[in-house]
DNA sequence: GTAGAACGGAATATTCCGTTCCGCAAGTGA
DNA sequence: TCACTTGCGGAACGGAATATTCCGTTCTAC
């Protein structure tokens, strides 16, 4: 039977799939620390709906992060194949981060502590992904668009500060992030006097 | 008997004051939610020494927000009379921004619901400050030195996003937040590009 | 030596939250 | 029409976290 034309409970049971991701995305995206009622209530649905897909509160959140994984995945392939064709750098890169702060997945950065142990399962996994970013970052500074002194570690610690800027709906949120992104990443210029003192280390990130 | 010359218990109780206040300064500004028995724990003292000097959680941190908003009057009473000194406008305004992260008084513009109660009750103080400070924004505006489209409404929402960043120890973290306000502050120089779209607004912040 | 202030920390009360479970409603096949 | 299945809402449960209370002890002042 084709899902389109599915009807009654089945309907029912495939859009509250979506809308429970959804959901998900939206809730813990704002706060990695939400309960899972709190979910349940921005999917409109109950409990059972929840438990019946997935087993636990950490296999959504697992699910979740596995799905924001590839979203980093296929926006750093994008960015990479853009450099490659010489596209303005600073465009690139600008593109690149605003993708990721749309898609609600920096908060990947925010290093919660509910997140740590799901990340530690994933570990060789994200280790891959941040050598991409890595990778990216530093072909985008070599083209010299950045301001002399910005680090990788830069970037992460400023996605953990978008990821704090919330507004009334989330729509809301969405404009005044990418506002802040804007005026942080200009922030980062190449036209700027170099930055002094030293970005975050490895330590930071295991903090909080 | 003059306060400098207590000795035991009495001087034991006056250092306690001290060290129990200074451990909630760090404790709950690093993080609001925090619980009372982590302030215990960092002022080195037991349950009882916290509850003799403040009844509830809940007055221990209206201390603490008293305490802030004295700090934001001092500061940009001190900012303002710089600006009537005809100090450098950007100085003036990165110096001042600069103090309050350093005091640890950005968190309330961090819209934590832990803290919502206690605003409330103290309203149309905040709303005092909140009218100086924006006083201030606007005189630096005029004298030119920031980006066109920069708004007063953007620092509340830059200083909330500084305050998710945190590192391995205070000093860490103030030396991050140091960065970051570094870079976030270079993001609103006049020789930028006009700023499009429209910047927070009143219902953002009764959000979260 | 004694009263009482101040304290540490265990005990208690309360809240929060993940998970389970029960009864109902809607579709499905005979 | 009538079992039967599937999916669901939401109240109920249990345990962890945490605010608050309380008790026994220490120390100082007189």
């Amino acid at each position: 039977m084709p899902t389109a034309s599915r009807r009654g409970r089945a309907a029912e049971a495939l859009r509250n799939d979506e809308r429970i991701i959804q959901a998900a995305r939206s809730v813990f995206g704002a706060n990695p620390g939400a309960s899972i009622s709190e979910v349940g209530q921005a999917a409109g649905v109950g409990m059972s709906a929840l438990y019946r897909r997935y087993a636990s509160k950490e296999e959504l959140l697992t699910a979740l992060l596995d799905e924001a994984r590839l979203t980093y995945e296929r926006e750093i392939d994008c960015a990479q194949e853009r450099l490659a064709a010489s596209e303005d750098p600073w465009a690139v890169y600008s593109d690149f981060l605003a993708a990721i702060v749309d898609a609600n997945v920096h908060f990947v950065s925010a290093g919660t502590p509910a997140l740590a142990t799901i990340f530690e399962r994933r570990r060789t996994q994200w280790d891959k992904v941040t050598d991409q970013n890595r990778a990216l970052f530093t072909a985008v500074r070599d083209r010299g668009v950045l301001r002399a002194g910005a680090e990788f570690a830069d970037i992460g610690v400023l996605l953990q500060a978008i990821s704090a800027v919330r507004g009334e709906s989330q729509t809301r949120s969405r404009t005044l992030r990418r506002r802040t992104l804007t005026i942080v990443l200009d922030g980062l210029r190449a036209e700027l006097p170099p930055l002094t003192g030293t970005a975050a280390t490895g330590v930071d990130y295991r903090a909080t």
